[in-house]
RNA sequence: GGGUAGGUAGUCAAGUGGCCAACGACAACAGACUGUAAAUCUGUCCUCUUCGGAGUUCGAUGGUUCGAAUCCAUCCCUGCCCA
């Protein structure tokens, strides 16, 4: 068993894009790779079945909040694990609950120690502190765990943004070292992502970048993006904090995000990508497709018996129409809600898998120039 | 035939003299959603609109009144009960 491993395979003459593998306990993650989210031990709408052959995931994520909160510890401990909770036996990388402290902040408070919150199930009061989310992440027992930060919200002030991400760096040294005081619990090797922050202040993205490769860690992610500002920004800074981290490590850039923004950001140099895009956008009916975007709650696609996307390698884009999915949308039929989830993942992970074969193949940039044209096409 | 309850916008359904173009729900139509408190939320929903308003509505017709979906008369229709 050994710590996660990731081989850079290709470069591309006109961009920071790379194509490369990652290798962890759990078998091999080509890059770039897009996971799909599974917040709470389950991507949601979506059998393991459908995620390992139609959407062909090869890595997803799990939330050390919310699996905290439920089923709990004891339950995911007496498990095995998650992965032997929900039946994966892929890599799964747990996100620290750093999000929350963004999203849920109407019902926590920051402190040095760490962030008190208030269950959004119950009420009660719990305290996530660096050591404690290690713990609790290593009882999920992801490949991958995250460490744990404060995503400021956009706008922030400067001094804000300066404070809140020096706690961060902080937070993230008390990350490391109760990790590394720790062990892996399930005989397979766990790895901790550090995570820059900054928000959209260049001179203070250059400063976590730096702070962040000091850790030498296995990976690392770019966090506190597509929280609101412009599509410009997030690109530019995406672009900036690749510059700054490692070559040689996966850089993973968190909560983002549509088609177009993971081509743009593969471009600029990231790895791997998740979002709840595909799967919480699907369930609104909005589909992501080889054509363009599609509201298939819209009254123009009532009589469209045409495939979901035949562009798309999965049985399930084929075999539905569009007109069939329309209905049961309409009529809040539940297989609607997992055949729009499988079909945007599936999407997804198509789109990354072309990209890689782009990279590949030496014409990633007009390819990708292409595609993000096409992608955002309202049909 | 007699009695009785009732007929309100696409549907159900409030309103029973002015605060009513008319509560609410549903349906319909459109929009939002980026490390998931989201199978959620928002808007529109009689007609026209230069979005300030303007014009027609509450089974039909006639009437009372400054003013009616709301009161009165007649008629039409529906449910239930009795013959």
């Amino acid at each position: 068993m050994a710590a996660l491993q990731f081989e850079l395979e290709a470069g591309c003459p006109h961009s920071a894009a790379r194509a490369g593998k990652i290798t962890t306990d759990h078998g091999e993650v080509l890059t770039p790779i897009f996971m799909p989210v599974g917040t709470a031990g389950s991507v949601k709408t979506v059998p393991q079945e459908q995620l390992e052959q139609e959407v062909q995931a090869r890595i997803i994520l799990g939330n050390t909040y919310h699996l905290y909160l439920r089923p709990g510890l004891e339950v995911l401990e007496g498990a095995g694990g998650l992965h032997r909770f929900m039946g994966w036996d892929r890599p799964i990388l747990t996100d620290s609950g750093g999000y929350q402290v963004f999203s849920l902040s109407g019902t926590r408070k920051i402190r040095e120690e760490g962030v008190i919150f208030q269950s959004h199930i119950d009420g009660s009061r719990h305290l996530f502190s660096p050591e404690k989310v290690m713990d609790i992440q290593r009882i999920i027992g992801a490949d991958i765990i995250m460490a744990f930060d404060e995503c400021p919200p956009y706008p922030s002030e400067y001094a804000y943004a300066e404070k809140s991400m020096h706690l961060t760096h902080r937070w993230l040294d008390r990350c490391f070292t109760h990790f590394n005081n720790t062990e892996d619990k399930y005989g397979y090797t766990q790895n901790l992502f550090p995570i820059v922050q900054g928000s959209v202040f260049s001179d203070l993205r250059k400063e976590s970048c730096a702070y962040v490769s000091g850790k030498e860690a296995a990976g690392n992610a770019i966090g506190g993006l597509s929280v609101g500002e412009p599509e410009q920004q997030l690109y530019d800074i995406c672009e900036a904090c690749c510059t700054d981290l490692p070559v040689q490590k996966p850089r993973y850039l968190m909560g983002v995000g549509t088609p177009w923004n993971i081509l743009e950001c593969i471009g600029r140099g990231v790895d791997m990508f998740d979002c709840v895009m595909p799967t919480r956008n699907g369930r609104n009916a909005m589909l992501f497709t080889s054509k363009g975007v599609i509201n298939i709650d819209n009254k123009k696609w009532e009589k469209d018996y045409s495939p979901i996307d035949d562009g798309i390698d999965s049985a399930w884009s084929h075999y539905y129409s569009k007109a069939y999915l329309r209905h049961l949308v309409k009529s809040k039929e539940v297989l609607g809600l997992t055949i729009a989830s499988v079909h945007n993942l599936a999407f997804y992970l198509q789109l990354v898998r072309e990209a890689r074969a782009h990279i590949l193949q030496g014409d990633f940039v007009s390819w990708k120039n292409e595609q993000v044209g096409i992608l955002q096409t309202r049909l």
